[in-house]
DNA sequence: TTTTGACTATTATATTAAAAAAGTCAATAA
DNA sequence: TTATTGACTTTTTTAATATAATAGTCAAAA
């Protein structure tokens, strides 16, 4: 059974996700779970910590995922495939949170941004590891498994935030341009991929180009 | 000799350079040539006007060097690179009118915005003949030539909104982040070049790896 | 240990007044 | 006719302030 901890955090998450960080207040997470909202500070001392609860949750949650897809992993271009659509599907759910753009100022504040950060590097951790095997297996060439991870996953982060410059009109952008998004990603992606390819090797299936 | 007109528009690129476009008064560029504020407006019919007329200049400067610099193109690695120098150069000087990102309010209005998507198109348009040139000579393996320079260079613009992004406190960024976003930029530039290259070719020199 | 009503302190929002800047025009000079 | 300007109006920013909303506290109680 539920905590109550877990049972505030999801809630958070619910309407985090809805309405935003700033539009949701304690009293409305409180009054969805019929309590008071001293009761929700007894479990969290400031608002803050209830975000970085939340947020650590949805990113643990994706790398959870990112492993699992990782250890089945048939061939790194499919890996890295599996990879993007699971970082857009976070993306579309969890886009009011403008986790990857600096854009929410609750975000912004050093302690919950150290804590993201922290948290996130987890997954150019997981990432170089399926460029090191790949390197171990002579299938890649990179002298930095890290630092290439890292690159890679900026690269898309900054892809995304052009994207989402473009048409900042709306709210929350629409289908398609999460489709256009996750599009471009995987041109980047295929061309990244054989740029680190060993010549005389094919990674997984022949990398077509477009 | 020049024009009014150009007096106006050097005027006006030094302050919005130096002060950004909001924070740049049209009696202040009147004032700077000890003209009045009437006589700017003879010349541009309002402050749009001469926005437009300013980000035109400015990109016509860079495109005019880009395309000298892919004329004397000796290997399509260099080219890159210079055209990577160049940008950073540019974005360094008109840093406060923030062409790349679209955080300048003026410059998100209709009428500006499609100008200088119209402008800037043509950088997609060099970059896609020194591509298509390099595929002529069996260098580079692109299906479409203008699809992938329009790739890189959103990758580029992708990656400088978010070195800048990741420390926004400073109102420009110090030396060392533009710096940091040229090697980057480099990185991506490299791996890219590799992953569109004919496996049995060097495109100019080789290509090495960090 | 957990919960809450009633409270305070802080922050965000809405309102308005004042200031600054954009933009106009009739008159004037070259 | 082209270019310029002082004096003007209109629009937009900014500043100040009041108001409301929300974060956060605490003593009391279950």
């Amino acid at each position: 059974m539920d905590s109550k901890q877990e049972l505030i955090i999801e809630r958070a998450i619910q309407r985090f996700a809805h309405f935003g960080i700033q539009k949701t207040t304690m009293n409305e997470i409180a009054d969805d779970l019929a309590m008071s909202k001293p009761s929700v500070y007894y479990y969290f001392p400031d608002k803050t910590s209830l975000i970085i609860a939340v947020v650590e949750r949805i990113i643990n949650e994706y790398l959870d995922r990112l492993s699992k897809i990782f250890e089945q992993s048939e061939s790194i271009s499919k890996s890295l495939e599996a990879m993007l659509e699971l970082r857009i599907e976070f993306l579309e759910r969890y886009f009011m949170l403008h986790l990857e753009d600096n854009t929410e100022q609750s975000l912004c504040r050093e302690d919950v941004r150290s804590s993201i950060i922290q948290i996130r590097s987890n997954e150019i951790n997981l990432l170089a590891g399926l460029l090191e095997k790949g390197k171990e297996q002579g299938l890649l060439s990179v002298s930095d498994s890290n630092h290439t991870a890292e690159l890679f996953i900026n690269t898309l982060t900054g892809i995304a935030m052009w994207v989402f410059s473009e048409q900042k009109k709306q709210l929350i952008p629409d289908m398609a341009s999460f489709q256009s998004l996750l599009n471009k990603q995987k041109e980047i992606s295929g061309i990244f991929l054989k740029g680190i390819s060993c010549p005389d090797s094919d990674s997984g299936e022949q990398i077509t180009r477009k």
